[in-house]
DNA sequence: AGCCTTGGTTTCATGTTGAAACCGTACGAC
DNA sequence: GTCGTACGGTTTCAACATGAAACCAAGGCT
C-alpha cells in the first residue's frame, strides 16, 4: 500500500508545518481566511478550486484546529491559525520580490493605518543581532 | 485535460510563491540545503524521498532559480532560495509552538555564535509599529 | 577488466486531483 | 404548500502525480 509520505512524526519542525499546511492549497485557504473569507462559497470562488477538494481541505484544517466552525456553516481562524501570519506574510515577502516583473500588478498587504506596505521580515537572534542563514545551525535532537 | 492547477499567473504573491514551493518536497529540499546539503545523495538520504520525485523536484527548483547546479553534481541555493530564510523560520517557529508536546525531542535552530534558539519573527509596518493580521488589509490590483 | 558508488531514468501499481453530476436543506416567492 | 433557487456539501470517474523498485550510465578503485 502506497501512501503519501507523512512528516507528522519527524523531528524537524518544519516538516510537522509543512505536513499541516504544505499542499497547494491550504495555505491559500488560510490566507484567504485572513483576507475575511469565512464562508465555504467564499472561498470557493475566490480560489477557483473544486468544492470536493475544498471539502477536503477545511475538514483538514479544521481537524488541525487552525480553522474552527463559526456560527452557520462559518470556518473561523483559531489563534493556531492566526498564528500562520508570519508565515504568509513571508511567502508574500519572497513572492513580491522574486515573482514578478517590474509594473506587472500585484495584490498587496497594507497597514491599515497608513496604508503602507509592511517592513520586510528580519530575522533575529535572542540578543537581537540581525542573523543570516550562515549565522545559524540546526542541531538535530 | 485535467491538470495541477497552477497559480504561476495570479495577481497574489503568495499564490505564485505557493506554486514555486508549495508541494511536500520543495520546501524541505530547501530547508537541506540551509543545512549544509548539496548532493544528490545527500538529498535523498536525509528526506527518504524517492529518487524520480527528488530528481523531479531537484529540477523544477534549478529552472526556477532557487537552486543552481555546483562544481559537479551540486546543487546550491541562489540569492533567491537565500531568500526562503525567513519563510523556513516562520514554518519552524510555528511548528514549534503548535506540533509539538511537552518534551517531546525536536531539532532546533540555533545561532552559532551564542546557541540560543532565534528571536521569535515579528511583523512590523513600515513605522516599526508592531502590527498583527487585524492590523493590515490586501489591496486587490 | 571487474566491482562499487553515485546519480539518475524507466516502469508500473496506487493515490490524489479536478470537473461535473448529484443530493439535502433552508429560504422566498407564488 | 409547493415551486424554484441558493448554499453546502458528497459521489463518480478520468487524468495526473507519487512512490517503490528495477534498470542504466559514468566514474573511481584494485
Amino acid at each position: 500500500m502506497v501512501k503519501r509520505t507523512r512528516f507528522d512524526e519527524e523531528s524537524c519542525p518544519v516538516a510537522r508545518s509543512v505536513d499541516a499546511v504544505g499542499d497547494w492549497w491550504s495555505l491559500l485557504i488560510v490566507r484567504d481566511a485572513f483576507d475575511g473569507s469565512r464562508r465555504f462559497g467564499e472561498f470557493q470562488r475566490s480560489l477557483g478550486i473544486a468544492k470536493n477538494i475544498l471539502s477536503a481541505r477545511l475538514k483538514g484544517l479544521v481537524e488541525q484546529g487552525i480553522l474552527e466552525p463559526g456560527d452557520q456553516h462559518e470556518y473561523v481562524l483559531t489563534a493556531k491559525g492566526e498564528a500562520l501570519f508570519p508565515v504568509i506574510v513571508a511567502l508574500r515577502q519572497w513572492g513580491e520580490a522574486f515573482s514578478f516583473g517590474p509594473g506587472e500588478p500585484r495584490s498587496e498587504l497594507l497597514d491599515r493605518r497608513d496604508g503602507k506596505p509592511l517592513r520586510p521580515l528580519e530575522v533575529h537572534a535572542a540578543d537581537g543581532r540581525l542573523v543570516t542563514a550562515a549565522d545559524t545551525e540546526v542541531r538535530k535532537p
